[in-house]
DNA sequence: TTATATACCTAATTCACTTATGTATTAATC
DNA sequence: GATTAATACATAAGTGAATTAGGTATATAA
């Protein structure tokens, strides 16, 4: 696992990317995905995952449908059109982070 | 500017890692250096840069030495030894990390 | 002489996270 | 058939690294 300060900042900017990708997909679902994609390197903690899928529904970024599968809940979330327009830019602020990180520690990050 | 949320959990290992490449520096001089290095876009504030270096020497990874240029006063810093290996430890993780990012984002960062 | 740059510092506040806990259903194992 | 693990949601208390906002003082440029 990963230094958990790294991640902070960053978390966002992963759900939105995530949701943009695979589309409509419930908070379990995208922890599993991430930890898939990282290959068990990244793992969303529920009380970092719920609060931020909850603050981007409140910012107008994501949009919820419940559904019932059987007895069981599942909340889905998906962008809205507001939250698409963000991603690019989130995604390319990462980057450009990135590159000026790169020119401060003066190594290669590819 | 950077979004300085993405900043948080980076700020020790460009401390530490501008000291090894550069040696012994004062705190403002850290400032200048950093903001060279990365163009304009990354401003250390003094709020986080002090504290910081304080607790990195408290931590025993860095050494002051105190000067006194006509009336002003220099703070430098130097890593001390343990300073100087936790430097590699932290430069490759952070990498690591970024290469886990590219993998959830799925974007190519050279 | 007045603003800007240099040079240090700390205290109050913010906020995204961790840690801990709670609830409940479904599937696997013993 | 009972217990554990996986699935699925949620919140509350605490942490800690940053921001924001202040303070002091010297040196230089306008």
């Amino acid at each position: 696992m990963h230094s958990p300060e790294l991640l902070k900042g960053t978390l966002q900017t992963i759900l939105l990317k995530v949701l943009k990708d695979h589309g409509r997909m419930y908070g379990y679902e995208i922890t599993q995905r991430v930890k898939e994609l990282s290959h068990g390197h990244l793992l969303l903690t529920e009380g970092a995952l719920y609060p931020a899928l909850h603050k981007l529904e409140a910012d107008g970024l994501l949009q919820t449908e419940t559904v019932m599968t059987g007895k069981r809940v599942r909340k889905y979330y998906s962008l809205t059109n507001e939250g698409k327009s963000l991603v690019k830019e989130r995604v390319s602020e990462f980057i450009e982070f990135i590159r000026t990180m790169g020119k401060v520690l003066q190594v290669q990050l590819n």
